[in-house]
DNA sequence: TGTGGCTATGCATACGAATACATGCATTCG
DNA sequence: CGAATGCATGTATTCGTATGCATAGCCACA
C-alpha cells in the first residue's frame, strides 16, 4: 500500500518534488491523475492515499489543485480528534471526559454531554495500543499454561480470567505443551509484548532464564511450583511431595499393596521426580523393595500413559499397585491394562494425581490425589494483583494449595 | 508517581513557574530539594523524576543548578534511541537495520554490525506497542473459542497457533463459556485493542452485531458454524444437520431403534437445533412418532447431560435410544444412567456428537459423529491469512469439513 | 565542472492518547 | 478594586517506532 502526499505529486514545478519522488518508478495511477493538475507551490495536503482510492479533485479558477478529496475512504476508526472536533471541543478534553479519575480536573457537565454523544454518534473506542504506549501500562497479564487438554488447567485459566475481569484486565493465554522451546517463546513475546503481569507454569525454564526476561522490566510474576525460588517472584504450590507419600502410605497400610510401579516422567519435568520422592519415600520407610523394571516414564498424556502401560505389559511382570503421576496418564494407562484384560484395580490397583473431570468417567473411577485448581489461579491471580497495585514492594510470598487424596475404585 | 520538570521545580525565577506548580500543594521531598538550588531561566532537562528516584545534584560555581542526575533510576527498558545513541548513529537507521525489507534501502555492513553489537549490548527488544501504532498492524489474531473446557476446542486453538507461528502472528485466545455476555465482551476488547484478524466460534452474536463490531474496521474475520452468511466473512461449517439425519438413519436401519430421545439446547444455541432438525428428519422420513417428553434440554456441558438425563429418569420412561446433541452431554447422561442402573446401551443406547478425547475413556466407549477439529482450526486459519495477507479483496468463501460416523459400544 | 545518479544516512513527522503546563474567566477576599 | 484562587478548557509534548523526504559524499558522464 504506497502512500503517496499530494505535494510530492506535483510535477510542473521541481522544488517541491523530492529526489525520492523523482526517482521512484511508483507509476500508480492516482499520481498519474494527479500529476495532470498543476499545483501551487507549498500546498499540502495532510491525506495520505491509497491505492484503492477514488479521488475528488478540485481545482481553482485558474487549474490549480486547491482539494483531493478521498470519495470511498475505507472507513478508519475515530480517533479522540474525530470525537473533539464533533463535539467542538479539544482532544485532551475528551480524554478527560473518558478518564475521570484525572486528578481532580473537572469538565463541565455541558461539555461532558456533548463529548459523549459524538463518542456515541462516532462509534468510537479508545486504541488501548496508543494509551499503554503513553501510560505504560497495558491493562492485560499473560498467562501460560503447560497444556491446554489437561483439564486440570482450565479451572487455573477460568480463575485468573475471572479476577482479571474484575479489574478490568484482559488475559492472554499461552499453551506450552511442556515444550522448553514455547516456554521460551512465551518469555520472549511477553517480554516484547509489554504486559502488565505475568502467570505461568513454569516447566523446564530456570531461575536464571526468568530472572532474565522479567527482572530486569520488574514485571511482576507469579507461579505454580515449588521448584522454583526467586526474589520477588510469588510462588503457589501443592506440597505433592508429601501428597504422594501420604497417597503411598495409604496405599500400604488401608489397601496392603506390597508391590508397586511407578509411572513418572523425565526429570526435567519437575513435578514428575517430587513426586517419585514422596512415593519413594512410603515405600522405604515401610521397608518395601522397588523393582527398577516397575517405573516407567510418560510424557504427563494420556497416550504417554498408554505407552508407558503398553512396556509394563511387556516386560511380562505387573506390579500390584501402580502410582501415575497425574491423572491423564494414569486414564491412558488403566485402558491399556484393560485392554490387555488385566483387571483394575483387581489385578493392579491404580493411584493418580490432580482429579482432572475424566478421573469420574473412567471405570473404576480413578482414586486420586485432588489439588484445586480454581483456588491455585485464584491465589496466583490475587498474589500477581496485590504486587501490581502495590505502591510499595512486597517481599516474595509462598503460597501451599491445599490438596486431598479422594478415593474411589481404582485403588 | 508523580513527575516534576526539574524546571518547574524553580522557586526563586517566577517566571519559569506555571500556575500549577506554584499553586499545587505538591511537597514531596524531590521538589523541596531542588527548590533550595537556583536554576539559571531556561534550563530544562528532559528528564522526569519519579516519587522515589536518588537525584545528583550538580551546581556550577554560582551555586545554579546546572545538572539532576537520577542515581537509582530504575532500568528501564532500553529503546531505539539509547540503541542509536552507543552505536553513534541515528534512530531511524537502527529501525532500518532491523526491518531489512524496508524499500531497498541500504546500509552499510559496517554501520549494521555496530548496531547489532549495540542491539545486543543493551539486550534492546522492539516495543510492540510502539511499532504497532505506527504501522496500524498489530502481529497478533484473536481466537473466541466457546468452551475451553471442551476438548473439541484444544485442536481448534493449536491448529490457529501452529498457523499462526509460522506466519510470526501472536493468538490471543479467549473463552466465551457459550454465554453471549462474553461474547459482546470479546468483540468489544478485540475492537479495542486492534488485532489484525480474528477467528470466533460465535453462538449467540447475531450476523449484525458482527457487522457493527468488525464490518466498518474492515477487521478480516473467519468463523465456524453455519448460521452465520455474512459479506467477506469466510465461514468453515461441519453440515451438522445432515450428520446428525444420517446417523439417525443408521441408528434406524442399522440397530433398528425406533424409539427416540433427544438431548439439545435451547434454541439460542444454534448448533443444538440444527442437529435436532436432522435427527427430526430421519424419524419423520421413517414415520416414527416422537415423544415430546423424550426432548430434553441441556447446556453442552457433562452437568447439563446429567441433568438431562435425571429429568429423563424422573419422567417414568425412557427412550430406547438417546442422541445426545454432544459428546460432553453425551458422557454425562450415560454417567447418569448407569448410576440410575440403566444398562448402556442394551436398555438405552446413546450416539454423540464431536468425537473428543473422553469419548473413548468411557464405557462403553461412546457411539459418536466425529468431526475433525485440527481441520478446521487449519481451514479457519488459513482462510483468514489469506484474506490477511491477499492485496485485493476475496469474496467470501465457504468451507465445509468433514464428519463421519464413528461406531462404538454406547450404540 | 556541472548534472544526474547512487549509496548511506539523517531529519521530521505521524500513529492515538495521556498529561504537564498555560490561560481566560468568574469568583472571592481583604 | 486589585490580587489570589478555582474552574474549565486549550496548547504542547511525550510514549517508541516506521517512514516520507532530504542530503552529503561519491562516481560517472559529457
Amino acid at each position: 500500500m504506497t502512500r503517496i502526499h499530494a505535494k510530492s505529486c506535483f510535477f510542473p514545478l521541481p522544488q517541491v518534488l523530492s529526489t525520492t519522488s523523482i526517482r521512484s518508478n511508483n507509476r500508480d495511477k492516482h499520481q498519474i491523475a494527479i500529476r495532470a493538475i498543476p499545483v501551487r507551490t507549498g500546498l499540502y495536503t495532510n491525506a495520505n492515499y491509497d491505492d484503492d482510492d477514488q479521488l475528488e479533485l478540485h481545482t481553482d479558477e485558474n487549474g490549480y489543485l486547491t482539494m483531493a478529496k478521498k470519495t470511498s475512504a475505507a472507513m478508519k476508526r475515530p480517533t479522540m480528534y474525530d470525537v473533539a472536533k464533533l463535539a467542538g471541543v479539544s482532544q485532551p478534553t475528551v480524554s478527560r471526559v473518558l478518564n475521570e479519575n484525572d486528578t481532580a480536573v473537572a469538565i463541565s457537565e455541558e461539555t461532558r454531554s456533548r463529548v459523549l454523544a459524538a463518542i456515541e454518534k462516532l462509534g468510537y473506542r479508545p486504541n488501548v495500543l496508543a494509551r499503554s504506549l503513553r501510560t505504560q501500562r497495558t491493562q492485560t497479564i499473560a498467562l501460560m499454561i503447560a497444556d491446554i487438554s489437561n483439564g486440570f488447567y482450565h479451572p487455573i485459566a477460568r480463575a485468573v480470567q475471572d479476577v482479571a475481569r474484575q479489574r478490568d484486565y484482559e488475559v492472554l493465554i499461552s499453551n506450552s505443551d511442556h515444550l522448553y522451546e514455547n516456554e521460551r517463546h512465551f518469555c520472549q513475546v511477553v517480554s516484547r509484548r509489554p504486559v502488565d503481569g505475568v502467570i505461568m507454569v513454569p516447566i523446564h525454564l530456570t531461575e536464571h532464564e526468568i530472572e532474565d526476561y522479567f527482572g530486569k522490566t520488574q514485571t511482576p510474576v507469579s507461579m505454580l511450583g515449588s521448584h522454583l525460588h526467586m526474589e520477588g517472584v510469588d510462588v503457589v504450590y501443592v506440597d505433592d511431595e508429601r501428597a504422594t507419600y501420604e497417597a503411598t502410605r495409604w496405599m500400604i497400610t488401608e489397601r496392603g499393596y506390597r508391590d508397586f510401579g511407578f509411572i513418572g516422567v523425565a526429570d526435567d519435568l519437575p513435578p514428575g521426580p517430587r513426586r517419585f520422592h514422596g512415593f519413594r519415600r512410603a515405600i522405604d520407610e515401610f521397608g518395601l523393595s522397588f523393582d527398577q523394571r516397575f517405573y516407567v516414564e510418560g510424557d504427563f498424556k494420556m497416550e504417554g500413559g498408554a505407552a508407558a502401560a503398553r512396556t509394563l505389559l511387556q516386560s511380562g511382570a505387573l506390579p500390584r499397585a501402580l502410582f501415575v503421576c497425574n491423572d491423564l496418564m494414569a486414564i491412558g494407562a488403566i485402558l491399556t491394562l484393560q485392554e490387555a484384560g488385566v483387571q483394575v484395580p483387581d489385578q493392579v490397583a491404580v493411584m493418580g494425581f490432580d482429579d482432572i473431570p475424566e478421573a469420574r468417567i473412567i471405570r473404576p473411577m480413578l482414586t486420586t490425589i485432588a489439588q484445586d485448581p480454581r483456588d491455585i489461579g485464584l491465589k496466583l491471580a490475587s498474589a500477581l494483583f496485590e504486587r501490581l497495585e502495590s505502591e510499595t514492594p512486597i517481599p516474595t510470598r509462598i503460597f501451599e494449595s491445599e490438596r486431598r487424596l479422594v478415593i474411589r475404585d481404582s485403588a
